[in-house]
DNA sequence: GCCATTCATGTAACCGGTTACACGCACCTC
DNA sequence: GAGGTGCGTGTAACCGGTTACATGAATGGC
């Protein structure tokens, strides 16, 4: 459990507002206008201040501050895992929105049960002026009730009575895969879901179910969770069934990169003599052998619009959007057969630079 | 105006101390001893407070408690960047190794200059305890002068005077590579090499240099950027040159991924034409076609021994780990042939289950 | 019966900032 | 000369906890 707290003996204790205020022979408070730009301060003392606070090397304390101006400029970012692309970049989304406004993050991973969730829930009262909660693990209805009534908060996937949440047409995106698919002629398609609880997944494989109701097709349901080793296993697994199926999706690209070697490991030919379609579109998602066809989700926008809620002060529920999926096609589902691709193309064009 | 705009003014303010103390019929001095556990309280005494505080909702000010105990039981989290695979793992190994110790984490990607990371490293004194600062793009004797004195340090691949610092064996790593490729028979290798200030970069390019000249290879270098897409570009170029270099060397396993693609569009077949190596072994890169032969960095180890260096309390610069790599071989070097491999396997027999 | 101890608790000074309010002064207007 | 108006600055209360020290009651030894 915790450990020894950092030692801080052998370091100079930093000067405070105090200390500067003394040697530049004025008062706290000017010095604290002068740092705030408040007030009208004669240009004299400013600089005179300036100089003290820079020979003593004076740093504001921002947490003293945050305790006086109730503003700690920080955001909670509470995520089951951090395994992976996907967090990676909801992270990244929530990040980049954060810098724009001035706004840190604490980081906060591996949420298996509600104990552990409550308690860094609770931690951060006081550190946090706000939170952006992901936790497709845990009952909407259990949640709501871990969830600190005083301070703001955001879910991501996950709808709760009075929060404001931002959501992903999971479901949609599934039925898509299904119809594409099935265009392709192909009647017989398994589908590699996510963890039971999920809820992600859950919406997901109803999506799949719905669609292959509504396209006439013959569904198998295999379960993993969300890792490429299940997803390989999976795919073993599909590789050896007889009649094996001519279509496989898998609920997330992660999964389906582990079909995908399975699949190589069997010799079984990926889009010839199986499609393979995954969901997310993580960035290496392009650059698979053959580029893997997937849902696009936007994932950092996910994080992006879920600070931007949060920042906006309407914490009431009114706020629940839902971000829509796109299919896109590129050559693991067969539907195309050339080298140089309309949808490898178009994509590799909306990459971002860096 | 049919939607008054809604300010946290709803939000109830939440209990303090004070508001316990009152209620229980205790003073604050009480309610702070039951909370943390210190000093002899009648039982009697320890559930009424409990119950007040249930009944209140009360949740100890993480702030205010930090202000006075001096000590935020919070680690800032430094990164140049927040992309793709490496930069995720090493969020992970800190956070695991923080969640450990009961400590939370303050992250902040994406500085590029000097400027913006003295910003960030000075708004967080007083909301952290320590800083893990890794900044490759940055001159170690330009970045000493960026961190307070006052706040522990741990760089991450960077050595400075006076700061404990925990480094990555690259040029090692990259020998390893360039001894391997020639062992296999090659004679003229590319180098995809990373950006020109990057310090990882630098120190793999001088370590294919030494094994090139070592070895009596013949040397190609390009530059990228570590991104996917620069080693897609420089793919293409390598597969259009004349003669053609028989072997490949990313300075990492994104580049290598860009490559590979290129050199699948290019019908260039890895590693029957061309071999292939990269240089982190990301998670994916073992599920690449074909599994890709890179250096082992242990990347969440990078982050986890730089928390715990901090959380040592020696924040002397007599700390100065340095990680050694390994090579793992796959297939993407030509050096394996059938489908099971050694490398392949015992790999992914090492992978964390979840 | 008196003093020393121990136990349980209260009082108030901090931690390092912000800021409402007060204050002194120069300048202006009648 | 009295009163008004800004300007520049200081005083002190506050944010919400922790904790050194004080206090008072009960216990025990003599």
């Amino acid at each position: 459990m915790p450990r020894a707290p950092v030692r801080t003996t052998d370091i100079p204790p930093n000067a405070t507002i105090r200390d500067v205020a003394a040697k530049a022979g004025v008062s706290v408070a000017t010095v604290s206008r002068v740092f705030n730009q408040k007030g009208p301060i004669r240009e004299a003392t400013v600089r005179r201040v300036m100089d003290v606070a820079g020979a003593l090397q004076y740093i504001p304390h921002a947490g003293a501050r945050s305790l006086s101006t109730r503003s700690t400029r920080t955001i909670g970012v509470v995520l089951p895992d951090l395994h992976g692309e996907f967090f990676s970049e909801v992270i990244r989304g929530i990040d980049l929105a954060a810098r724009e406004s001035g706004y840190h993050l604490l980081l906060s991973g591996s949420h298996s049960d509600r104990d552990e969730m409550r308690a860094v829930v609770q931690a951060v009262r006081g550190m946090v002026d706000g939170l952006i909660v992901m936790s497709p693990d845990l009952e909407p209805s259990a949640l709501v009730g871990e969830l600190p009534a005083g301070i703001p908060t955001v879910l991501l996937n996950a709808k709760v009575d009075g929060r404001p949440s931002i959501t992903i047409d999971n479901a949609g995106g599934a039925r898509d895969v299904v119809r594409h698919l099935a265009s392709l002629g192909h009647k017989h398609i398994a589908f590699i879901g996510g963890p039971a609880k999920n809820a992600d997944a859950e919406q997901r494989r109803r999506g799949f179910r719905a669609g292959a109701k509504a396209h006439g097709v013959d569904p198998v349901e295999l379960t993993g969770n969300f890792t490429e080793d299940s997803g390989y296993e999976a795919g073993k697994a599909i590789a050896a069934m007889s009649p094996r199926p001519t279509a496989v999706f898998a609920a997330n690209d992660s999964m389906a990169i582990g079909a995908l070697s399975a699949f190589r490991d069997a010799r079984v030919r990926v889009p010839d003599h199986i499609a393979l379609v995954g969901f997310d579109d993580i960035p290496i998602a392009r650059f698979l052998d053959p580029p893997l066809t997937t849902v696009k989700v936007p994932i950092a926008e996910l994080g992006r619009r879920g600070l931007q809620i949060l920042l906006s002060g309407d914490t009431q529920a009114t706020q629940a959007a839902r971000l829509e999926t796109s299919l896109v096609v590129r050559r693991s589902c067969g539907a195309q057969q050339s080298g140089v691709k309309q949808g490898l193309k178009q994509n590799r064009k909306s990459q971002k630079k860096r």
